[in-house]
DNA sequence: ACCCATCTGAGCGATAACTCACATAACGTT
DNA sequence: AACGTTATGTGAGTTATCGCTCAGATGGGT
């Protein structure tokens, strides 16, 4: 059985919790829970998407593989958001990859339920669309951070970033798969992890990283993990009640 | 008077183009025809936008600035397209700043006329929509490229999608302004096109580049301008009549 | 016809990040 | 307890790009 079923409100994911009654009632019933294991691909570049996911303890990255296989993470998403605009957006795919980067749960939702509920126009539709134009803040800052920023800040971006998303401090990543992320190699990753753990911010053995000092990562980090966390507050505080 | 009239046909724009003729009419005498000189801000970041801009001839860019005043283009828009997607996605403002990259005339919308329409969820609809996914995929190749490819990739790239919104092989366009978008210093672009033009793909003289062998330029560019130039196809490519 | 602001070419040292290669360390399995 | 696998550390050599500087070229304006 590869999709393990589990028992989390599906409120725990924000989006969700974000909607009026009568609108989540309507979806409830064709939320499915599903676990999803580290490494699974939820889809594949081009493939023809048949869910939307809602993660309430899972995180998801969003891929780009290049020809030659190298790879850059454009965006995340864990309990605060979704994977699978496309399906709303028209294109039915899109030309990346989703791939689960911290093994957890989340509720996965049939294309013709979510366009169902979407083309009623209703807060549903509202913050799909609120959610997406916080996903394009959050590739477009990365387009300018890949260009512009080292890799140390661009490591703690990512496990800052990453941590949001957590319910504790340990992460489990290889330097090798972060590396993947960021778009650089191994040995680049490793070097920055070593410099940060020298200055105690963090503390890493063979696959899990714990984070010990968020604010030290956020001294050191550009600016770029600041203006996509407010620009979430702005686009969607309103809906999301304040926890996490 | 500093947005000149014009008489350029809205349906130049390939969106307005692909419109249903009711919704073309609804909309038709809400459009303002504006020329807009070269280095014009069309949006500031944060800035509450008013209108949304279909260009017919000129282009513009979106561009990400950092707090030390360093540049990076995120994406473009010509007749192919439109700015200002944050009145419709509901955020009503990005962080980034819209300037126009070649000089030429455009039609303009307010937001009410604009949201009055997009709430009818017709074609308009759906079309923002999908063009909404094809500036996802522009910005998302652009953050990968950016971390993957090199400076001479990335400025084919660039001369590449400059030239298929522009109705001529000279770009009005200094090396200077160049390396502000592809976010390296103005040295890099020298160097970069003045390889180009050693191989006779280009021709240049202060500040007007003209392109003599786009084949040449596509043999040299990342797969990125042609992934995207296909996703444009792909998602708008069945509205889209072809001329361009 | 000249001047001057602006654009481009070129050189040089500094540095971040890459490539390649191999050593060491941690963990799971048997 | 030994072994194999996987993760991390490290070093040497290379390349791309940066930052700075200045010279030379171009073209618009007076």
């Amino acid at each position: 059985m590869r999709a393990a079923k589990h028992t989390d409100d599906p409120r725990m994911n924000h989006l969700l919790a974000a909607l009026p009654g009568d609108e989540f009632d309507r979806l409830k019933t064709d939320l499915e829970p599903v676990s999803l294991a580290l490494g699974k691909v939820i889809y594949e570049s081009g493939e023809q998407l048949e869910y939307i996911y809602f993660p309430t303890t899972a995180i998801i990255s969003l891929l780009y593989i290049m020809e030659n296989g190298s790879t850059a993470e454009i965006g995340m998403a864990g309990n605060d958001g979704l994977v699978g605009i496309a399906l709303f957006m028209g294109g039915s795919t899109t030309p990346n990859r989703a791939v689960v980067q911290s093994a957890g749960n989340a509720f996965r939702l049939r294309s013709k339920a979510l366009l169902d509920e979407f083309q009623k126009s209703g807060e549903f539709h509202d913050i799909l669309l609120r959610y997406t134009q916080y996903l394009m803040t959050q590739i477009s800052q990365t387009a300018a951070c890949n260009r512009l920023h080292s890799v140390e800040q661009r490591l703690c971006r990512w496990l800052l970033n990453t941590h949001d998303l957590l319910q504790t401090n340990k992460l489990i990543m290889t330097h090798d798969l972060i590396a993947n992320m960021l778009g650089v190699r191994r040995e680049g990753v490793s070097i920055a992890a070593g410099n940060l753990q020298r200055e105690e911010l963090i503390k890493y053995v063979r696959g899990t990283i714990t984070i010990f000092d968020r604010k030290g990562l956020e001294s050191i980090t550009c600016e770029c993990y600041k203006v996509v966390k407010e620009e979430y507050d702005r686009l969607l505080g309103k809906y999301i009640s304040k926890n996490s």
